[in-house]
DNA sequence: GGGAAGATGTTCT
DNA sequence: GAACATCTTCCCT
């Protein structure tokens, strides 16, 4: 998925970004949303792969996945950070704080934010939609995927289901939420 | 430049 | 009523 791009259409504006952050949310891991069993919240995580599961957090914060298992198992990747490419004039008109392009999509919260993704775009389908949609991408031969433990969550910390596009300047600051403990 | 805490609403116990 | 897959601001170094 690294790589890939997100489009989004909105307002006769097309958004594209591409993705060079995510993390992992598996059925079976105390971190994910579904990891307690489908509740009204996480119905969308267990449909069909390729919906778009958006959940509202911290009272102010969209976070947007990716379905990617069967459907009845709740699983998802969540998009952290994407590299702008097209739209970012319209991006720094919805994120009047965000001063350079790195400020623009670099965290879950502000991508959402810049591509006007809220609840009412849950449970969207990535394949049909035309609104909202993935295309094909790949690594160039001078980049490569690191992977670290998960950012801001209180469990499984130490479970290394981050990956980002090594070296990019648009993956999100915020680090790796397993205690480092000085040797 | 970096760490700490406040803002704020939905979901689940 | 507490927790929360975050972002921003404020204050310190």
């Amino acid at each position: 998925m690294l790589g890939g791009y997100l489009v989004r259409e909105h307002n006769g504006i097309t958004l594209v970004g591409r993705i060079v952050e995510t993390e992992a949310y598996l059925q079976n891991d105390p971190a994910c949303h579904a990891s307690r069993g489908m509740t009204e919240r996480t119905r969308v995580m267990f449909g069909q792969p390729g919906l778009g599961y958006i959940y509202f957090t911290y009272g102010m914060h969209h976070c947007f996945n990716i379905v990617t298992n069967d459907e009845g198992i709740g699983e998802a990747v969540l998009i952290r950070a994407l590299e702008p490419i097209k739209g970012t004039e319209a991006m720094y008109a919805i994120r009047e704080k965000a001063k350079r392009d790195t400020d623009l999509l670099s965290g879950p919260g502000k991508l959402c934010q810049a591509f006007s993704l809220t609840r009412s775009e849950n449970g969207v389908d990535l394949i049909e939609s035309d609104l909202i949609f993935l295309e094909q991408g790949k690594l160039t031969k001078s980049e490569a995927v690191d992977v670290t433990s998960r950012v801001g969550i209180t469990v499984a910390v130490d479970k290394p289901w981050r990956f980002f596009i090594k070296g990019n300047p648009f993956v999100s600051k915020g680090r790796p939420s397993s205690k480092e403990t000085a040797p």
